[in-house]
DNA sequence: TACTGACATTGACAATTGTCAATTGCGCGT
DNA sequence: ACGCGCAATTGACAATTGTCAATGTCAGTA
């Protein structure tokens, strides 16, 4: 069994934020971090907060969500192992830009925002690195708008699934819902009920199999052709290939 | 009259991005600077073209936004004076992520890419600057996505509506809608006919009165009632009053 | 003044998505 | 194995939004 002082070191490192680390920034990034288990549905921190800490998850999953008074939510993001967030904090007046509840029995870093803070104004290459990233999140935001925009329930149910597919292999491929159907129907911005029909829809047009949480698809084409149609951009595309918050392979 | 190299002087200065700028820096930036002029409908560029400048608006207005093989938009945002756009292809493999066209009549400088990167990469401040304005973005896109979550059709009028209103009289406000209804419609991601039926709706609703592009609103609470019941942010927000790419007042 | 063309509105209808209630299915612990 | 509890599905219906066609409005111009 690691140390923890081992655990959050290489949890930094797996992070793109931190590969260019110079000698010694590490370690002050880790300084007073602490490794925290939350249990299911537990909330880590509520929007416009005080931020005082960013996290890294480790194990399990997480919900970035905003609420309105009346509890409707909008989720902004469903992160696991490596992602990185309440980050953008800093540049947020420290208030939390969101509210984040681990979904399930989950493993996070928390660590000091402001640690962070004194290494992107002071080490110009975590500045950079920052930038990337955020440049990354600003991409897939905007698809993710264009997504909403232009395709309808059944076309981002399949564009989900092609995400979580190798969208190299044509043939046929087994893809697995990372997480509950309620909660990716949350995540595509509709209803449990409609993610219910538009997956059945969805198997009817391209005559993929569903059983569970497990997902077949005979031709990754014939999907593409379905869910691609109502995108700027062709397929295949390369959102998650490029993003260094990837889940660990 | 300015002459040219004035005007993009200017420009530059009045942008946040490089308010702070070392000594030197501007010049580098301006070196290769045209001032051009758009006429209605122009396209400036495609989406994915090789993006080799970035544009700040001095007059008129652009959209920005995105295309499905089959011609449907996808409207990013629309801009007017003092706007910069263009400039994140630095950080997608020098592509543009959008298309950019004049809608009216429009001025606006062409920068040199490279020079920019040079700045980034070289001037922590402008770094910092941008990092900055890239939050200040983010912060943007995650209001718009929640709003199309959440909010419907008359709702994401008001909210339009009092973001263009001084949020602080309480009183009677005249708001001048700044182009089309058809384009304000694509702004807010809706067919025409859909905002015209929704801004009738926000009429019967919330009393105000329309006048081709004129509105008129008696009480500005009893609006953002009623649009922001659907909102996480409580009113006034502050989106605008906090952008430093905000209309020249 | 009359005409043209683009924007805007309206009506009628279709498609999509949401809501509410009932039911089914499935994993987990006792 | 049983039953509990939550997720998932399904049906019936409502609300919202989109589509297509027709009409209205208005500024600019011959």
């Amino acid at each position: 069994m690691q140390n923890e002082t081992e655990i959050i070191r290489e949890a930094l490192l797996r992070n793109s934020l931190f590969q260019s680390c110079p000698d010694g920034v590490l370690e002050k990034l880790a300084a007073g971090a602490k490794v925290i288990e939350a249990g299911k549905g537990q909330l880590l921190f509520s929007n416009e907060d005080d931020a005082t800490n960013y996290y890294i998850v480790i194990k399990g999953w997480v919900k970035l969500y905003r609420e309105t008074l009346d509890g409707a939510q909008a989720v902004v993001d469903i992160l696991t192992t490596n992602h990185l967030f309440g980050e953008t904090s800093i540049f947020q007046d420290d208030k939390y830009p969101y509210s984040a509840e681990a979904t399930e029995p989950t493993t996070l870093i928390s660590l000091p925002l402001k640690a962070l803070k004194d290494a992107i104004e002071n080490e110009p290459k975590i500045a950079m690195s920052m930038l990337s990233s955020m440049a990354l999140y600003r991409k897939q935001q905007d698809n993710e708008l264009e997504h909403r925009t232009l395709q309808n329930a059944p076309q981002r149910i399949g564009c989900f699934l092609l995400r979580l597919a190798d969208q190299n292999s044509p043939g046929p491929v087994t893809i697995y819902l990372p997480y509950d159907k309620t909660l990716v129907a949350s995540r595509l911005g509709m209803q449990p009920e409609t993610f219910s029909r538009a997956l059945a829809k969805l198997k009817k047009e391209t005559g993929l199999r569903v059983k569970g949480a497990t997902i077949e698809v005979d031709n990754i084409l014939t999907l593409s052709r379905y869910a691609c149609a109502a995108c700027s951009s062709e397929f295949p595309c390369h959102d998650l290939k490029k993003s260094p918050l990837k889940v660990a392979e």
